[in-house]
DNA sequence: GCTAGTCTGACACTCAGTTTCATCTTTGAC
DNA sequence: GTCAAAGATGAAACTGAGTGTCAGACTAGC
């Protein structure tokens, strides 16, 4: 558990409430209208609030949408942490993706109208690129913290961290292509055995 | 050569050497006032065009610098294709990525400078990224082909490409860090190496 | 109840990017 | 050379994103 989910106030819960309620309602929107064709205005005015208000929990509208994946980053790298220091970077890379797929399974439906929202929308897709960019200095971080030595991220765990999250991606890419149709985890096998540093 | 170099009327040139110009006045002044602090009409009455001109030859802000790389994605899926069939996928993109390495000791200094500037303004990371993932598609392609089978691009080439790139790009990251310090070309090797696929 | 910190809505503002239209230049055909 | 078509430019209006400010309402702790 991080230090910002220890100190927990009533006014942050209050907080991430609302902000999940306006994801809902944004995410339900863009999925009927299009993103492209709602306005912050229409946002605010389908979730009952202010403008400004909308503004204050989410800087863009993509943000809106892509929240639903913002603590993924964390999540990783903590799993990755908890792996046996014995297994090598590789596959405690793809061990620690269990925990985003384990939610993503949970509700594979829900996935699915996300990503293809987010696979339609360009300006989504850049966002979620940028998001998942973050990601990496987080998960190189943990690989390097697990190696034991050189605290500071090296070349090499980075590659291994991008590389991981082009699976992830890409695995999710086939998935979303094909309708869910494919078994999400194989797909990401097959992408991981595609790429098997030693 | 591709088909739209073939095709080449004296109007083309001309755009092309415009887009040039505007291109190198638009750097010029992100470097010296910072890309958030210069609008479209600044870039524009600096080029001495309108700002509806400006807008013509770069749909944004963004594109004006990193027009800059708009080449490379085709010129190095066209390498990868050159590329002996008895060499492997890793092999073959490594070297194919030596038309832009080329492109870049020609010009470190440049280069250098450029990649400070993307990487100090959040929104120049973000296109850039998209870019590059822009690339993905073009190199999967021609290491489909390449393999001769199945030319609808698979996942385990994409997770190639993607890793490639981010071999590049991570090794750009470094290099730049460094201050230009480290040899480009050892730095991609390194991060190659990192990664070694069978 | 009072006070301090926080949340909210309203409003004004800048700027990016789109679209439309009128004008001017270039090109190619004759 | 002339002329018509196509392309390039500039001007202007417009939508909408995102920022900043401010005043009022709400809440918690004392």
């Amino acid at each position: 558990m991080t230090r910002a989910a220890r100190t927990r106030s009533t006014r942050d819960i209050a907080r991430a409430a609302v902000r999940a309620e306006l994801a809902q309602v944004a995410f339900d929107l863009f999925r009927r209208e299009g993103f492209e064709n709602v306005t912050i205005d229409d946002l605010a005015q389908a979730a009952g609030v202010s403008r400004s208000t909308f503004l204050r929990y989410f800087g863009t509208k993509e943000d809106a949408v892509l929240s639903a994946f913002d603590a993924h980053g964390d999540q990783v790298a903590d799993a990755l942490r908890a792996r046996p220091s014995e297994e090598d970077d590789w596959t405690a890379l793809r061990r620690a993706l269990d925990t985003v797929m384990a939610q993503y399974r949970q509700d594979s439906a829900g996935l699915l109208s996300m990503m293809r929202l987010v696979r339609d929308t360009r300006a989504l897709c850049a966002r979620q690129l940028e998001q998942q960019h973050g990601w990496r200095p987080l998960l190189a971080e943990a690989l390097a913290e697990r190696g034991g030595l050189s605290v500071p991220a090296t070349l090499a765990v980075s590659v291994k961290a991008a590389a991981a999250l082009d699976c992830l991606n890409i695995a999710l890419d086939h998935w979303t292509a094909s309708d869910g149709e494919h078994d999400l985890e194989d797909l990401l096998d097959e992408a991981f055995a595609a790429l098997n540093p030693r």
